[in-house]
DNA sequence: CATCCTGATTGACGTAGATCAAGTTTATTT
DNA sequence: AAATAAACTTGATCTACGTCAATCAGGATG
């Protein structure tokens, strides 16, 4: 578990290996069985989770009940209600398993703690963030300018691996269409390509 | 000049007298008039710029030529095509001043050595990403799940400067609405408050 | 003072995608 | 293997918002 961790870190960070193992003492591991909640709306998101095996999603709740997922975080990814984990206030999002999922989890506590025992966690933060706000950035560009249909063939191009582990109505709900929709879209696209 | 960035940094990490004067050392000033551009797409983005005063706006250009807009900067926020300024690849965002407006402007290169000699703004920009990121994730929200109506008011609730500083026509961009659709929006609010 | 130019408004009309409803297929659970 | 639930498809209809086009108001600019 922690090997998987630690290689994702080194791939934007040198750790010593006294580093490394300061770095794991910060995590406890947990298992998540299909459908099972790992934050719920309106409790404190306790704790930031790195996945290591698996598959989470992060979704939002509308007035209407509706869910809307913001994300999904695969093998390698980071999970959290983010301003509920860092600000205490209670989380807006839900988070649960798709599919039997394995995770190291660290504490609001235990972070604060870790990056100034070490410090380049910091960098390793700062970097992982960077990234993802250019993910998110293009993310939100793609809702605003593209059709459903350039949406969803976008995401099958970038992330092949979710189109095929992800149902199709959570993949329609990650790129806010109705589920009838997406069903048509794909219907037509696989249409013109046998024409 | 200086001193609102200073000032800025000072609020989330501390830095010594000497780290101070170190980090204004990668900096050099600049100023635009209104309608300038900071960044053109396809060029690549050179620099992270923070604005001391004034305003500009991001934008990206779609296929069909329109503008989509994807953040105004005001006083004391950071302007920059992430993507490109980190990648060194080509810029996909247009960034042109609003205002007169007045940056200061730091290197790839001068960044780099910045986080070296002073690893604290690895901290500083952690959790200014990291900040950024749970406002980014709001808008994508927002986006998805509310009508054109909850948009605006959204918008206008909590950012009420952007709605008095930036043309009606801009903020539907923003809003990812087209322009006549925001002037019947406001109309309709307006004539439900005074019935 | 006249003329641009940019932005805002209003109306008529079109369309992408939502919603509702029914039926079918595919997974889980027992 | 039967039972039950979740996921997908298809059709009919509705609606929020976009598009096009004309008009209007207020600053700049000559």
């Amino acid at each position: 578990m922690f090997e998987v961790l630690v290689a994702h870190i080194l791939e934007k960070v040198a750790l010593t290996e006294e580093e490394q193992t300061v770095l794991k003492s910060f995590f406890t591991p947990k298992k998540l069985r299909k459908r099972q909640y790992l934050v719920q709306e309106a409790d404190i998101c306790k704790h930031l989770s790195f996945v290591t095996k698996g598959l989470l999603r992060s979704y939002h709740v509308d007035e209407k009940g509706e869910e809307h997922i913001s994300m999904f975080s695969l093998e390698g990814w980071w999970a959290s209600d983010m301003y509920s984990f860092f600000s205490g206030e209670k989380a807006s999002f839900n988070i649960d398993a798709i599919e039997e999922t394995e995770i190291l989890m660290i504490s609001l506590e235990g972070f604060e703690e870790m990056t100034l025992r070490i410090p380049v966690m910091d960098r390793y933060f700062r970097i992982l963030f960077q990234n993802s706000l250019v993910t998110k950035e293009r993310r939100l560009v793609s809702a605003i300018t593209h059709t459903a249909e350039e949406k969803y063939i976008r995401l099958a191009e970038c992330n092949p691996t979710l189109i095929q582990r992800v149902p199709q109505n959570l993949i329609a709900s990650y790129i806010g269409l109705a589920p009838e929709t997406l069903s048509r879209i794909k219907k037509n696209i696989s249409s013109r390509k046998s024409s």
